[in-house]
RNA sequence: GGCCCCAUCGUCUAGAGGCCUAGGACACUAGAUUCUCAUUCUAGUAACUCCGGUUCAAAUCCGGGUGGGGUCACCA
């Protein structure tokens, strides 16, 4: 090869619009979005929809938005423009037939059934994969394949090559399903006399049972991670671990951490399986590192009815440090609300078996709850002092108060949801309970 | 099945011949703190796929077996 070579770094990431954005391809465009910032060079989004049969027209922007949502902005495509494009295949369908022609002119391929078929030669084709080194394949191995559909749109492999090709992409990082398609496509490469980018196979993420990762099998959809309330930052960062490890041994870092220590190098050639619970801990992280305010602006969405700023405000703070994924939340903090549910058999199982020990409890809080200062120290200081002035278990009473205000057996600090609850609906409460233990 | 890729705790991984009686993280178990849950802290269980070779020395290098995965479309 003569010395060729790229002027800038130019990484892509190329869905198809199947209608959803799939983590799959985000962690691959994850790591080509992290090679080009750490290069200054430019990350290009490009939209295969050559399947006219499996063409969803509003998927493209379900893409836009899971990438913007994780923050993998990319500096060229068919939604911000760029000097490369047009960046949808559809769209580049005389670009592909000038080549077509040339190498039938050339006799590098073959018109047959309507289709036009790449003409394979003989020996071998090789490249140095940025991850795993040489690998070689004989071309005895690859049939001629098609380049041309009969319905005049490209076939996979052309379209990659031109595109890539025409749009200076200097490095291909994917998935290693691609593996085998490289040679098809340095082939063409070859055939045009086209600068050949470097290629860089990453490994590909798993179901549980090491299969490919599947839509039958997992949750691929970015959506419905949105909707599980996962964190982007927690997605990201997890997804970087898949693969990738941190020169420092770090398992919590930011994209930017990510951008700056990414090397090739560092990323292992074995298949990694997706591990909900490392996950789940992650987004915990993320979520505890938040300030309130920016956590009750996400948390809002998850509501499946409104209240009040103030109010979340206040609840926020008491279920940070216990909350896994944002959708939890509404949940937890339902008897904030609306009145619970109170299960009389619970209430009497955690709360000390003796129902009229606990009526008799609850009545006496209720006599002098009026005279409290509704603050946590005072109402802690109030329900210890009657706790130990009439000899109960502390760890009774204090679950059959908890199980009769908020209808759960684990909730917060038992004071604070007091003092936020309010006066009236906790001697409310504590009243009802009073009137269903009979 | 052909070709290609891969192989360290259950999972994600560190490890580029001696620093490895293999380190970290998640999960799990036990304990501490505690009004429950959670957070936090402490401790523990748990792995180099096998067989040969190279070497004074191998998780690390080489060969083979086995296992797993990918791919073999006018899908991308």
């Amino acid at each position: 090869m003569t010395k060729k070579n790229f002027q800038e770094i130019r990484t892509r990431i190329a869905p198809s619009p199947t209608g959803l954005a799939h983590v799959g391809n985000i962690y691959v465009a994850l790591f080509n979005f992290a090679f080009a910032r750490q290069n200054k060079g430019k990350f290009v989004l490009r939209i295969e929809d050559t399947d006219i049969k499996r063409h969803v027209p509003e998927a493209e922007q379900v893409i836009y938005d899971a990438f913007k949502w994780l923050g993998l902005e990319n500096d060229e495509g068919p939604n911000v423009g760029g000097s490369y494009g047009p960046y949808r295949q559809s769209e580049r369908l005389e670009i592909y037939q000038k080549y077509i022609k040339d190498l039938i002119a050339k006799n590098l391929a073959y018109e047959k059934e309507g289709a036009v078929w790449f003409k394979v030669n003989s020996g071998k084709t090789s490249w140095d994969d940025l991850i795993r080194g040489k690998i070689e394949f004989d071309n005895k191995e690859i049939k001629d394949f098609v380049i041309l559909k009969s319905d005049k749109y490209p076939s996979y492999n052309f379209a990659v090559t031109i595109d890539d090709w025409q749009m200076k992409i200097s490095h291909v990082i994917r998935a290693e399903e691609h593996i085998s398609n490289t040679p098809r496509q340095i082939m063409i490469y070859q055939a045009l006399d086209a600068i050949i980018p470097q290629f860089a196979h990453l490994p590909l993420l798993r179901n549980t049972d090491h299969s490919k990762i599947s839509k039958r099998k997992n949750p691929v959809s970015v959506s419905w991670y949105q909707e599980q309330g996962y964190l982007p930052e927690a997605l990201i960062n997890f997804l970087c671990l898949m693969g990738w490890s941190h020169p420092e041994g770090k398992d919590i870092f930011s994209i930017d951490e990510f951008i700056k220590d990414f090397s090739f190098q560092r990323i292992s050639k074995s298949a990694p399986i997706f591990d909900f619970k490392k996950l789940d801990w992650m987004d915990g992280i993320y979520i505890r590192e938040k300030s309130n305010e920016d956590l009750i602006k996400l948390v809002k969405p998850f509501m499946l009815k409104k209240i009040s700023d103030g109010l979340i405000g206040e609840i926020v703070p008491l279920i940070k440090e216990r909350l896994t994924k944002l959708s939890d939340f509404p949940l937890m903090i339902n008897f904030f609300i609306g009145e619970p549910k109170i299960d009389v058999k619970l209430l009497l199982d955690k709360g000390g078996k003796d129902k009229k020990v606990i009526k008799q409890q609850f009545e006496l809080v209720l006599a002098d709850l009026e005279k409290i200062k509704w603050e946590t120290v005072e109402l802690e200081k109030f329900f210890r002092e009657i706790t130990e002035k009439n000899n109960w278990i502390l760890g009774k009473f204090f679950m059959a108060v908890r199980i009769a205000i908020t209808g759960k057996i684990a909730t917060p600090p038992l004071f604070e949801i007091m003092v936020v609850l309010g006066k009236d609906k906790t001697t409310t409460r504590l009243a009802s309970a009073i009137k269903l233990l009979g």
